[in-house]
DNA sequence: ATGAAAGCGCTAACAT
DNA sequence: ATGTTAGCGCTTTCAT
């Protein structure tokens, strides 16, 4: 005997060897293409395989085609969080539907510490077919992704110029916040505030664009004193509202730009013994599970999660298909939830 | 020129011609290896690396070495939704923390089906160094995991008998459950019913006869028409809930096997204008986020769920690293969370 | 219908 | 210190 039997996994030469066949033939009948061979040398090669336990190795299947059915799922080191990350969550769930269907799988690329240098031989390295750059930051380096890698991407949860050459799938902030301020326009408000998110979200800067149009585009005067804030969390909203309400003047009316700022500010409302909403209304914006248990109920927008990731996986499907790379932008409007946190102003 | 170049990425054996140097060189120079070379050599193969934009293969890299530095988190068809699992994405976390900053990665194989014939296919397939089974279920095909594949795993979630050969990693629902009975017991309460989980998930077992035997132990009688319901989710608590305030005698208290079960029992008190917790108490397991915002605030058990996948990762790289494997139970206790969901009973 | 052989990009053992 | 070569397990021509 030539080659002793290792302890290890049968390969194909194994499975060539005792089906009495050889490699190519045996190759050809385990990866389907029956029809090239005889009923008996199938069904040989067949039963030999499965006597033997074989299993393929997609790793050496992978070298020659060059393809992985995989699919890298690119964090930055802030979103690393999944359990403070009800979006992110909600779009792997999405991808996860479309791809899981079609035979890819997903890799977790979690970016520990982003070093330009090891960045893209990180993910670049021949394990995945593309990539979900997930809610990737203004400036980050991954947004050279076309000069550094030929790999298909898509962007989800951040909306950047065309110019950048990326095809980006969100929810339509300006379109969910024009739906909120217009909601507090018929209820009677006029005097509007704004909580806003991060700046190195592209979503928090869309979301403050968005308000400012609206409130002009309804002849109401946009007051900076009553813009403030700069984070998602619902620290950064129970800040911006002690400071929002430490005011001689303040709004009858308050946008966060989501929910958690939102649940921020009516801890702070509450802790100052301002009441929610007969004295000043909130809203806020996603919907996430709780905003719907809160005292009060939120009113909101909710935005068709799963349904990004999901268009998301398939946009990425179809450029590793075709091979031509997508740009462009895929917005998916939200809507409105109307809860408690908004109380009808008595005009006149 | 013998080999045009051709619009793909750089190879070693470019890197090493382009240079002036053997493929050997190369390679051992861009692995680390640079102190078998003249410091010429490694800054002229580096520079010209860099030069070329070159990015070693993982996939190359992979089949000779016989290792992906991947680990796969394989979820049953039930658990693919990632939004409705917070204990599935906390301990994500955990494992996104401890395997990336040993370099490893993990890719998710979310079973679409369980199919027993191209089960063990689709896991071992030469990807994955080894492999979180996150929460398998009492009956599951992946439970005969040894007896199909030689990859070092590790359970988390659920737990087995030794004899299975798993190493497990879990919340101590036993312990947890005890401190919520005897919370109660101190808060005056004897007549205790419980509202289970899944039967075909190892916690709500163990939580279920926990919950037995702390009555027990303190003398208390378990009554079986107190005992009711089948399901994790919020729906089954709430149906659960309905049928037991149909009883003509109830509970002074409710032991619910996870918080979504207590939200529904909450949620048909209120809506049978059964207060909370004044004229029954009621309490969750788990500490999800909400689990303090809603009306009343559940009084629970916080569990280590971050630790938990933190520790499940260790134990599979050391597993990876010595080959040995690993058996045995390793549970975190949780800490009683009291807030108003329970009532202190006047005694005698 | 089947077999032989080249090679995917890399590592590691062995020569020189 | 560097080069040469034999694989890792598979797919895919190209002969036969």
């Amino acid at each position: 005997m030539i080659s002793e039997h290792r302890r290890s996994r049968p390969t194909l030469a194994l499975v060539a060897k005792e089906a009495g066949v050889s490699i190519g033939t045996a190759s050809n009948i385990l990866s389907g293409k029956t029809e090239l061979h005889t009923p008996e040398t199938v069904e040989m090669v067949l039963s030999v395989a499965r006597r033997l336990g074989y299993r393929p190795n997609r790793i050496a299947r992978s070298l020659v085609a060059r393809q992985t059915h995989t699919i890298g799922v690119i964090m930055e080191p802030a979103h690393t969080v999944f359990t403070r990350n009800i979006y992110a969550t909600g779009v792997m769930d999405g991808l996860v539907d479309v791809l899981g269907a079609q035979g890819y799988h997903l890799k977790i690329i979690s970016l520990m510490e982003i070093d330009p240098r090891t960045l893209w031989a990180q993910i670049d390295d021949g394990t995945i077919d593309g990539a979900v750059l997930l809610v990737p930051l203004i400036g980050s380096p991954l947004l050279e992704w076309h000069q550094h890698t030929p790999l298909p991407c898509v962007v989800v949860g951040s909306v950047f110029p065309e110019s950048m050459g990326f095809y980006c799938v969100d929810a339509d902030s300006q379109q969910g916040i024009r739906k909120v301020v217009e909601w507090l326009t018929q209820q009677g408000h006029r005097e509007i505030g704004f909580l806003r998110g991060p700046e190195v979200q592209t979503s928090a800067l869309q979301r403050e664009a968005a308000f400012r149009e609206t409130l002009q585009a309804h002849g109401i005067a946009v007051r900076e004193e009553w813009i403030l804030g700069n984070s998602y969390h619902r620290e950064g909203g129970y800040e911006a509202m002690r400071a929002l309400l430490q005011l001689p003047k303040r709004p009858s009316a308050v946008v966060c730009a989501n929910d958690l700022i939102a649940l921020g500010a009516i801890e702070a409302c509450r802790e100052q013994g301002v009441s929610v909403p007969h004295e000043i209304s909130i809203t806020g914006f996603d919907d996430i599970p709780i905003a719907g248990l809160v005292d009060p109920p939120l009113t909101t927008i909710r935005n068709p999660i799963h349904e990004i990731g999901y268009h998301a996986g398939e946009a990425l499907l179809e450029q590793i298909r075709t091979g031509e790379p997508k740009r462009g932008v895929r917005l998916f409007s939200g809507e409105l939830i109307v809860r408690a946190s908004v109380r009808r102003l008595k005009t006149g």
